[in-house]
RNA sequence: GGCGGCGUAGCCAAGAGGUAAGGCAGCGGUCUGCAAAACCGCAAUACCCCGGUUCGAAUCCGGGCGCCGCCUCCA
């Protein structure tokens, strides 16, 4: 059993909740995934990071997690995009599936357990729909299938509004087929030249929300604890979830809701329109996936995050300094005193307790990552004071495991340290050239030519490489900034 | 117009009744041939403003001001 007590933030409740399995100690979780119809985007990653750190924090904690989350593999904007291309509807969700795949990877995020996609579960979204037809709740107007909102007497227990008040600000095209303008697609009988299958209301397609019921269900059951994703969805695309979903069970449909906060650029909202849309790729290119991830990190999950590079620069710095620590800590000789380090000790007790209760606390990760500075001083203090002692090795565990939990510190220092940031801002030099170089700057040194010592320490700087003289030598890192 | 949120040091950002975490940048010191890294110290004295509740408020209540999101495809 868990005997740690969690404290979730509910959509729905619109309060803390303590998070209590249905069942046992299994959590199922759902998120929606991307419509892959163009590449991923600093949103998309930080929607994948958030519900990656919680799912690996309730494993950690012992949960049984099992996590699935969608790809929206047929919609109006994959049609369009094809219009716009030449290309098949199909071909294009590929493209975008596998992008995005390669995106999460290349982030660190682990894949769910199921990655259902709309095009392979048409039959349980028919099967859905014609039960709501069944019971009453949907209606059939001219090769459409809506749902009645009316029907409903929950319809905006979610996000919290009416219908009349839905209705008051309404600025959607008035849609004769319909017979309530609240009412919404569950299929969408096919247009000329769109891509079809066969239902029982002819041929056609799946409206946008009915996907995300029938496929959830379909792997985590009629009811299930967690369903995420950006706060953007929680109308109308959450709301006729809970509506579809639950008119078809009569039972709940999920019992926390949970969504993240959205990522803006200097303030303002990331978005096609104003053309500030930041991909995964392009943010790859210039910072390491652990520096990304601590960006969205170092804020709550619910709080927008306002991107910069400055930030992402700094986030890179804070990073760097953790693997330092690592590093001259696990370059130490391990000799010396046998005895344990209580100070170490004692710090690391009480920083690994905090980074649980942040942790616990709606998942705060920008709390616990505090910890994780405060016990990376703790250790740099210890280093720097007695030396090795088996305090210190203990301490590096578990700040490499509070660390993973995270997504971060994954990397071996040295990999991080020049690897990884050759790769961010590649220099001109190989580093064979810069250990000949160190090599002979030994030499100078032990010759006490400091002129040249120097010289050569600046010329490896302008190459971007930074050098530090140790008892053990000199190491090389690449420069952050 | 309706609903929701935000405003904390030069920058980023936690905290949500008990006297301001953490990171980045900066300054001073220790260490170093010099550096770098690390460590120590300094740095918010009205936490947007004005009132109120309280022994006590950044945290609660009322009223302003500024900014943002959703209501339309969106993570």
């Amino acid at each position: 059993m868990v005997d740690i007590k969690i404290k979730v933030y509910n959509t729905l409740s619109q309060r803390m909740e303590e998070l209590v399995p249905l069942e046992g100690n299994r959590i199922r979780m759902y998120v929606c995934g991307p419509t892959v119809y163009d590449s991923a985007h600093l949103g998309h990653a930080r929607a994948a990071v958030t519900f990656d750190v919680i799912r690996r924090f309730l494993q950690n904690v012992g949960y049984k997690v099992t996590y699935a989350r969608n790809f929206t593999d047929i919609d109006d904007k994959i049609i369009n995009k094809s219009r716009q291309t030449g290309i098949p509807p199909d071909e294009i969700a590929r493209i975008y599936t596998e992008e995005y795949r390669r995106d999460m990877d290349a982030l660190g995020v682990q894949p769910p357990d199921f990655e259902p996609k709309v095009t392979e579960h048409i039959p349980d979204i028919i099967e859905l729909i014609r039960i709501l037809v069944d019971k009453g709740f949907a209606y059939q107007s001219d090769g459409d299938v809506f749902f009645s909102i009316k029907k409903f007497p929950g319809y905006g227990k979610l996000s919290k509004r009416t219908p009349e008040e839905m209705l008051a600000g309404i600025r959607i095209d008035i849609n004769e087929k319909k017979e309530d303008p609240l009412d919404f697609a569950l299929w969408k009988g096919a247009k000329p030249d769109e891509p079809w299958w066969e239902s029982p209301w002819g041929k056609g397609r799946p409206g946008w929300h009915i996907e995300c019921s029938a496929m959830s269900m379909k792997y985590l059951g009629t009811s299930f604890e967690i369903h995420g994703g950006g706060k953007d969805l929680i109308f109308p695309h959450h709301e006729n979830e809970i509506a579809q979903s639950e008119a078809a069970t009569g039972k709940e449909f999920v019992k926390y809701w949970i969504h993240n906060g959205l990522i803006q650029i200097n303030r303002e909202k990331m978005s096609k329109s104003i053309g500030n849309i930041i991909n995964v790729k392009d943010a790859l290119s210039r910072w390491s996936r652990e520096a990304i991830r601590l960006f969205f990190l170092s804020h709550h999950y619910q709080n927008p995050a306002d991107f910069s590079e400055r930030t992402l620069d700094e986030n890179e710095s804070a990073l760097e300094r953790l693997y330092i620590t690592i590093k001259r800590a696990s370059d130490l000789r391990k000799e010396g005193s046998l005895t344990e380090d209580r100070e170490l000790a004692n710090s690391l007790k009480r920083f690994k307790q905090s980074w649980f209760e942040a942790m616990c606390n709606d998942f705060n990760t920008a709390d616990a990552l505090g910890d994780l500075f405060e016990l990376s001083r703790a250790i740099n203090r210890s280093v720097d004071s007695i030396g090795w002692t088996p305090t210190l090795d203990e301490a590096i565990k578990e700040m490499k495991t509070l660390g993973n939990i995270l997504g971060i510190l994954e990397y071996q220092p040295d990999d991080y340290l020049r690897k990884e940031k050759l790769s961010k801002r590649p220099i001109e030099i190989t580093e064979q050239e810069i250990e000949e170089l160190i090599r002979e700057r030994t030499e100078a040194r032990k010759a006490k030519n400091w002129k040249r010592a120097d010289e050569i320490r600046e010329y490896l700087k302008s190459k971007g490489i930074i050098l530090e003289d140790t008892p053990k030598g000199t190491i090389w890192r690449i420069k952050t900034n």
